[in-house]
DNA sequence: ATCTATATTTCGAGG
DNA sequence: CCTCGAAGTATAGAT
């Protein structure tokens, strides 16, 4: 990893153009081959960057990376402040939980949590375009679809759509009910939703994790 | 701006949760008041950050950002290999052009060149649930939507469809015929859009800019 | 390799 | 303030 704080001047040319007026900036060279420069605003987006695979060239104060779509950066050096490089070594890398994954997860686990009822008969179904995040059955036989979202909003709502109107076709699970399951739904979402006969249930992680796993909240 | 390498463990919790186990990398803060963690690879996006507004402290080799709404980011130094912190100064930022505005201004000065009979009512037509991207008659004075993406997905025909139904509530529009226009189309959007109705035409940003100046095309 | 869906998306515009 | 739509979206997973 390479820190160089300079005062520069910097241009892109690809997807669109783009031009930087001389000032001092951070260009943080990583091992991977992506270049990106860093202002002391924009939190953690970079004003501009490059990514991998690219060359790079670097010769008369000028960087110029390149990929081969065609797309340049060019960085001018107009004034070196500082220039370290680092070896970082190896990262483990990032373990997360409470995505929309483990969301899916934990309500497979529990369907019952949303409705008494509901029994799961798979995650994943799939479907022609695309898969369904759960499928169940209700006490009455019926063939519900759930999906799932950390925030639900009206596109949401619409996939659940899709896919209803693509099992609705299966006379072994026509008519489907429609369920859309978030940490969070946006009211416009749920208003649609509910013009289209789509339950919405909010839930809450925390809660679920409970339900799931009772366990955890002996100690 | 501060510059800090240093062996360290992070963790994040808030939206999600996440941690990371000691390893070297580097932390940038930046005047802006964020925090990020950047590892040698992962091309310009950090393992872990943290946004403004929050409130830093840093103790006995340890930071911790808090943001009003409870998230929480710690991160443990073990070692510090650098630390550097400079004055940046202003930056007059980051000038664009050639996004999706151009896109969607190219064609509709000439809508003539996606269906002859086309001719333009107006750009971003208002509805209720937001502004149609462009609106047309064609030959046989029937109302166009056409709904404009870089890339196409099915979300966008979404979009349009929704628009579409919006429009077909009024007499003078109805009954309205969609029109799908993408540098780029999937082919699920295509197959959705063609089973809903609604006509896909991809185009070619040159061949468009050819067209609408050809003057730029002389030389 | 390509396509699909998610993201602590972030960011900006408009109501 | 929220909501919506775009992004040089990036990134991970599945096909």
């Amino acid at each position: 990893m390479r820190l160089l704080v300079a005062r520069c001047s910097v241009t892109y040319e690809g997807r669109l153009g783009a031009r930087l007026s001389p000032a001092i900036r951070l260009v943080l060279c990583k091992a991977d081959g992506s270049i990106a420069i860093h202002s002391d605003t924009k939190a953690y987006k970079p004003l501009n960057w490059m990514n991998p695979p690219c060359t790079i060239e670097e010769s008369d104060g000028t960087i110029v990376a390149r990929t081969p779509k065609g797309e340049t950066l060019r960085i001018e050096l107009h004034e070196i402040l500082q220039d370290t490089t680092l070896e970082l070594g190896e990262d483990a890398g990032l373990e997360k939980d409470g995505v929309e994954a483990e969301l899916q997860k934990l309500i497979a686990a529990r369907v019952a949590a949303l409705r008494d009822d509901f029994t799961l008969v798979r995650r994943e179904y799939p479907t022609d375009i695309g898969p369904v995040d759960l499928l169940c059955r209700d006490g009455d036989g019926r063939a519900v679809v759930i999906e799932v979202k950390r925030v639900g909003d009206i596109a949401g709502v619409d996939q659940l759509l899709r896919y209803q109107e693509r099992l609705d076709r299966d006379p072994g699970l026509a008519p489907t009910l429609g369920v859309f399951v978030a940490q969070q739904i946006k009211p416009q979402a749920k208003v649609y939703a509910e013009s289209k006969g789509v339950a919405c249930i909010q839930i809450d992680l925390d809660r679920l994790r409970g339900d799931v796993d009772p366990d955890l909240t002996l100690f």
